[in-house]
RNA sequence: GUGGAUGUAGCUCAGUUGGUUAGAGCACCAGGUUGUGGCCCUGGGGGUCGGGGGUUCAAGUCCCCUCAUUCACCCCA
């Protein structure tokens, strides 16, 4: 091993290809799709001052223990990001978007930091595309963003992800549950895990999500009970929406997500080749945050989805879209020819290698075969005669092409590797 | 933050009860006659056996520490 002063850093690590391809493919898979539903791409800085991101998570262990905070040279409180949609609402109000034609829908891709002990699926830099859509309340715009990411899923290859979604209420009907649920489990206090003990004071709707208490929670009050009637209908219609597209969704009142600026609805999106904790793509309302960051207050929902964990969850490696190359070989003293040849042929279009090793043609056909689809050989009496010959590596036949029908016979030659 | 497993060439791994210059397969490079790949043959390069300390005449092999990786919990994408 080489000295571990110069390895990637702990939860880190070098994509290289072709998965690195794979990821570049993904990312423009989402973006496709999410421009074919209407979101602009927004991109915000890797960090941002260190207020954006703990206004909006007081209480969850994303920003409280897992963020990456430093003070740079001049002082200032910065963090690096561990989730898209701070940054997003701050971005809304600081360019004013609540004055631009409504809905708002954005969407970003990029890396995102958490300081948490590496495991599968879980890394300390990871990216995440993600979409938003501000200014409706509602429930179509809910159930938009559910439809794109469960449509990017879908165009990935992974076939039939089941949406779980759950609605935690609103600022109206959560207090009453929230106090509903601290008498339950306070008089069961004794019986609770550790954690869940401590979820007890911090975050009382956690304690639902427990894997350990599970008799106990099953006993709990039901959220259900004490939505208002907005609420109510806004899952209600959710639920149906989602489903009038085709997709499969079910309720799942145990669901209440890590952020706590969530309102309403709340979803996330699990996979079996991933084991049932680890989501694939999560997300849900959060009415107001624009307002916490000091602008107009608007309604917003949205999801952010783990891209490294998506394409570890694929049935099939992503095509990673290497085009068919040609590997332009020459005889000894054409390799200036060959290496020219090469560039006209990169202009017309076509991926073209040339040797820049020196060599022996021997040794280049071999390294054409690792790489390459076709070679041209450059070079000897068929050159001066205007002449090169063009071998199919797959079929192994070859034959004599004029220099000036080349790009025109790899083209067709192409084409029909296509087909 | 808690608990378990693992660390030998670029990759996947052997390495016998501690015993001479640490091996294989794959990958890489070069040859197998002058201008042709995939198969085969021959040769070659590449390892401070994660790092440090200890026990021993002798340690990749035993002990301790440390670092890293990995899996699970927590939490989350």
């Amino acid at each position: 091993m080489a000295n571990e002063d110069y390895q990637t850093a702990r939860g880190t690590r070098d994509v290289l290809a072709p998965e690195s391809w794979q990821f570049e493919a993904l990312r423009r898979i989402a973006l496709d799709w999410a421009r074919r539903f209407g979101y602009d791409l927004i991109e915000t800085p890797i960090f941002e001052k260190s207020p954006v991101f703990l206004k909006v998570g007081e209480s969850t262990d994303i920003v409280q223990h897992e963020s990456y905070r430093f003070r740079d040279a001049g002082g200032d409180d910065l963090t690096l990001r561990p989730e898209g949609t701070a940054a997003v609402a701050r971005a809304y109000v600081q360019h004013g978007l609540a004055q631009a034609p409504q809905p708002v829908r954005l969407c970003y891709v990029g890396p995102m930091f958490r300081r948490e002990r590496p495991q599968a699926g879980r890394y300390r830099q990871h990216s995440q595309f993600g979409a938003e859509i501000y200014g409706s309340d509602s429930p179509l715009a809910d159930a938009e963003v559910m439809l794109l990411a469960v449509q990017v899923v879908d165009a990935a290859g992974l076939r039939h992800p089941v949406v779980r979604v759950n609605s935690i209420g609103c600022d109206i009907c959560r207090p009453r549950y929230r106090q509903a649920l601290i008498d339950y489990f306070e008089s069961r206090r004794g019986s609770l895990c550790r954690d869940c003990q401590t979820r007890l004071e911090q975050n009382p709707l956690r304690l639902l999500d427990c894997k350990i208490d599970v008799d106990i929670k099953a006993g709990a009050p039901d959220l259900k009970d004490f939505w208002c009637e907005d609420c109510q209908t806004h899952i209600e219609h959710v639920v149906d929406a989602v489903q009038a597209a085709g997709i499969e969704i079910h309720r799942d009142r145990h669901l209440v997500r890590g952020l706590d600026y969530y309102t309403r609805t709340v979803f996330e999106v699990g996979h079996p080749s991933l084991g049932d904790q680890v989501a694939l793509f999560g997300g849900g309302r959060y009415d107001g945050l624009s307002g916490r960051m000091g602008g107009p207050s608007a309604p917003a929902v949205g999801f952010g989805m783990g891209l490294e964990r998506l394409l570890s969850a694929l049935p099939e490696p992503l095509d990673d879209g290497e085009p068919r190359r040609i590997y332009v070989a020459h005889l000894p003293s054409f390799e200036d020819t060959a290496y020219e040849l090469a560039m006209t042929l990169r202009r017309q279009g076509l991926a073209a290698d040339a040797d820049v090793i020196g060599r022996s043609l021997k040794a280049q056909l071999k390294d054409a075969n690792r790489r390459a689809s076709w070679v041209v050989i450059v070079g000897g009496q068929e050159w001066e005669n205007g002449t090169v010959s063009v071998r199919n590596l797959a079929t192994g036949s070859q034959e004599l092409v004029s220099r000036d029908q080349l790009v025109r016979y790899l083209g067709d030659q192409l084409q029909e590797a296509k087909e």
